[in-house]
DNA sequence: AATACTGTCATACTGTCCTATGACAGTAAG
DNA sequence: CTTACTGTCATAGGACAGTATGACAGTATT
C-alpha cells in the first residue's frame, strides 16, 4: 500500500489517508482480516505526528472501514454496511449525483460520461483481480 | 429554484448554497443568462447574513459558474470550462472514483452501480428537459 | 516481571473557517 | 441629484479544525 502525503494540497492530512486508505481497500491493495500499518512507524515514514495518523484511523472505524485493537493493531473489516439495501443505494445516489453535477459543468455529455464510468469501474475489477492472483 | 439550508447538518451554510445552486445549473432550473436571486432579498429569506450569501457567490463565481456585475446582480454563466477535454475528463474521473469507492463500501456491485448511474443521469435529463419546456 | 510493541486519552497551541457588522461603490430609475 | 437597489470590502470575534506533547493502558514475547 503506497501513501503519499501532499502537504502544499490544503486538504488535511489526516483526511488524504483516510482517503486513500478507502481506496486502497476498494482496489484491493488491502484485504480484510489484514493488519494495516501501526500509526507509530506510519507517522514517522509520512512525517506526521503519531495523533494524526491516530485520528485518521478513528475516522476510518468510525466509518466501518477498519477494526482496531488496543495494544494488537488496525486491521481492514469484512466488509459489512449496516445499512439497508435501499439506503445505501440512496447514499451511493448521492454520491453520484455530485458526479453527475460535475459532468454538467465539465460538459461531458451523457454517453462519454458513462464510458467513463464503465472504464474507472474496470479499473478497480482490474486491479482486484490482480491484487487477489 | 427552491433552496433549504439545514442548520443542524454541520456543513457550512455557503457551501450548501453553492451545491444547491450547482445543482440548480445541472438540472435546468436555472438556465444560462438568468438573473440569481439577489443577495440581501434571499439572505433573508434564508435567514443568513447578507455576506454569507455572497462568500458562496463568490465562490460559485471563482468556480465559473456564474458571473457577477457590481450593481447589477449575478447570472448564471454559459457552460464554458476553461480546460482541455483531457483535463475535464481527469477531473471528472476523480469525481468518479469516490463513487466507486463508495460503492465498494456501499457493497454495491458493478452492474448495479451502472444501472444506479444510469438511473440518476436519466432524472437530471429528465428535469432538464421539463425545464426547458 | 521486564521490555517493546500496540492504540488511547487529556490537554494545549495555532491557525483557519464561518459568520456578522458597518461603511463603501457601481447601476438604474424617478 | 436623490433614492433604492445591486454587489464589495475591511474588520472582528467566536468556534472549530488540525496538529503536537506527554502520560497512560492493553497485548505479546522474553
Amino acid at each position: 500500500m503506497l501513501i503519499r502525503i501532499d502537504f502544499k494540497s490544503g486538504k488535511p492530512a489526516y483526511l488524504q489517508l483516510v482517503d486513500q486508505i478507502r481506496y486502497a481497500a476498494a482496489s484491493g491493495a488491502v484485504r480484510p482480516g489484514e493488519p494495516l500499518p501501526s500509526i507509530r512507524p506510519l507517522a514517522e515514514e509520512l512525517r506526521l505526528n503519531r495523533n494524526t495518523v491516530a485520528k485518521a484511523y478513528t475516522e476510518l472505524e468510525s466509518q466501518g472501514v477498519i477494526e482496531t485493537i488496543a495494544g494488537k493493531g488496525c486491521f481492514l473489516k469484512e466488509n459489512h454496511s449496516p445499512f439497508t439495501k435501499q439506503v445505501r443505494h440512496k447514499l451511493l445516489a448521492e454520491e453520484i449525483d455530485k458526479a453527475v453535477v460535475a459532468s454538467h459543468q465539465l460538459q461531458v455529455d451523457a454517453e462519454t460520461f458513462l464510458a467513463l464510468v464503465r472504464e474507472r469501474l474496470g479499473f478497480f475489477e482490474d486491479k482486484k483481480a490482480k491484487a487477489k492472483g
